[in-house]
RNA sequence: GGAGGAUUAGCCAAGUGGUUUACGGCGACAGUCUCGAAAACUGUUCUCCCGAAAGGGAGGCGCAGGUUCGAAUCCUGCAUCCUCCGCCA
């Protein structure tokens, strides 16, 4: 969410901000809506001055105009709620505003490569995907998964549990001795935090949601981390905070339902880590932040000496909290493409806005903090690429080096 | 699931219908003093609205409603925490 008057007064950036990532918003009735709240607002507070004045009295006439003063101010009050209500509900659709560096483009041709690391593998012999290779190896049951989970559930079998774990793990101890603190976080949240986080009001379809409990299972542990600190005022001094946490994430993948239908690169339940950071408001600072989230991720694939490409999102492929926004796509062999398999954002203050994570600067004033998130290694997916690009001729496939102790060998074979 | 207790500002905490304009303390920030610091002293330290400013006004006591001329205080619902009982990996 962004602050009414910063709209107010960067109006036609912020339309341009909209049109650029082909969201929709009603400009004129928001500023309309704006008018009218703040005229009731003035209204009300002068009513209730007026109130307050009376009831100080205590006398017999002013406990009669009191009670007159009493009916129109409940009126204007609850006019007053119900227009609050929708200027809230129209400004949540307000998108942020990227940062100038980001492309303007349409979709996701409009993406912009910005560098390639690692030789794409080429193989003397007619490769198989991952999903051939997981049934021959036994590493993965996708029709009992579906049996037992519908669609888009999956057994991990064998050397499969033994390589998801230990590139969780793997991950996780590098970014503790970076410093990240540790996190495990709750896959059901409360609806606030998924307003919180920007997820809502656009994707609700995308989110399961448990009736009975009014909980939902979040789709990433950004959601629950980002509302850890919320309704708090942390101190300037201890920022930035930057976490890795751990999840299991959720996604209903209702608008994908033709898309990946086979394999391991859409689901419905998958592990995640994640790497966040809460900030200051400092741009440029928070735009360095985002780098170091993006080294990250990219030393870990080159650990595991995956060839992958960094891609800058454009304005019409990002998200409506982004400021900017990186895709690390990694190379899927049988794809003969790169896959999505990490995602670096920075924010700005839009989530904390909605959060209520604010920090005390050093002079003693509080401010909204910058949230920032990539991930660290999503798995299942990040075994695509794994088990394709390490495949070999007679069918098995090579443990990457950094996984052969969490593995117990260097080759999975049967 | 059942019974009881609790929730006040960054933290601790007083307050049980009307000089409460939320007492007081700690912390933080600014200033005085100082070569500099500590101490001491003074001031500031939630949000919103109007205003160029000076200033004025409103709201804030876990959240949401309600009663009342007037609510931190009374009522209803909900959330969270603590103690005990039950169930349980």
């Amino acid at each position: 969410m962004l602050d009414i008057n910063f709209i107010k007064e960067n109006l036609e950036k912020c339309k341009a901000a909209a049109i650029n990532k082909n969201r929709v918003v009603e400009w004129d009735k928001l500023l309309a809506i704006d008018e009218t709240w703040r005229r009731l607002t003035k209204s009300v507070d002068d009513l209730r001055a007026k109130r307050n004045e009376i009831a100080k009295k205590q006398t017999e006439e002013a406990k009669v105009e009191g009670r007159q003063l009493k009916e129109s101010l409940k009126g204007l009050e609850e006019e007053q709620r119900s227009v609050e209500a929708e200027l809230q509900t129209i400004l949540m659709t307000v998108p942020n505003v990227p940062d100038t560096s980001v492309p303007i483009g349409k979709d996701s041709s409009g993406n912009v490569e910005v560098r390639r690391w690692g030789k794409e593998p080429v193989f003397d012999f007619g490769i198989k995907d991952h999903i051939e290779l997981a049934k021959k190896l036994d590493l993965m049951d996708f029709e009992r998964g579906a049996k037992v989970g519908g669609f888009r559930a999956y057994f991990l079998k064998n050397e499969a549990v033994l390589l998801e774990f230990g590139i969780l793990q793997y991950a996780l101890r590098k970014l503790v001795s970076k410093g990240y603190t540790p996190l495990m976080a709750p896959s059901l949240v409360k609806e606030f935090t998924l307003f919180g986080n920007g997820q809502f009001p656009w994707g609700r379809d995308e989110v399961y949601h448990l009736e009975k409990d009014d909980l939902y299972l979040a789709g990433t542990a950004e959601v629950p981390v980002t509302s850890y600190y919320s309704d708090e005022i942390l101190s300037e001094m201890d920022l930035p905070k930057k976490f890795v946490a751990f999840s299991p994430c959720f996604r209903r993948e209702a608008g994908s339902y033709g898309k990946d239908t086979k394999g391991a690169y859409r689901l419905h339940q998958f592990n995640k880590i994640e790497q966040l950071i809460i900030s200051t408001n400092e741009m440029s600072n928070s735009l360095t932040l985002l780098e170091e989230l993006l080294h990250n991720s990219e030393e870990i694939l080159q650990d595991l000496k995956l060839p992958y490409r960094v891609m800058s999102m454009c304005t019409g492929d990002m998200g409506e909290p982004q400021v900017k926004k990186y895709d690390i796509e990694t190379w899927m062999p049988s794809r003969g493409a790169y896959g999505e398999t990490m995602s670096d954002s920075l924010m700005g203050d839009f989530q904390a806005r909605r959060v209520k994570l604010r920090y005390r600067t050093k002079d003693g004033k509080t401010q909204y903090c910058h949230t920032l998130n990539n991930t660290a290694v999503a798995s299942p997916r990040i075994l695509i690429p794994l088990l394709e690009n390490y495949q070999q001729k007679d069918g098995s496939i090579r443990v990457p080096d950094v996984l052969v102790p969490f593995v117990g060998k260097e080759v999975i074979s049967r």
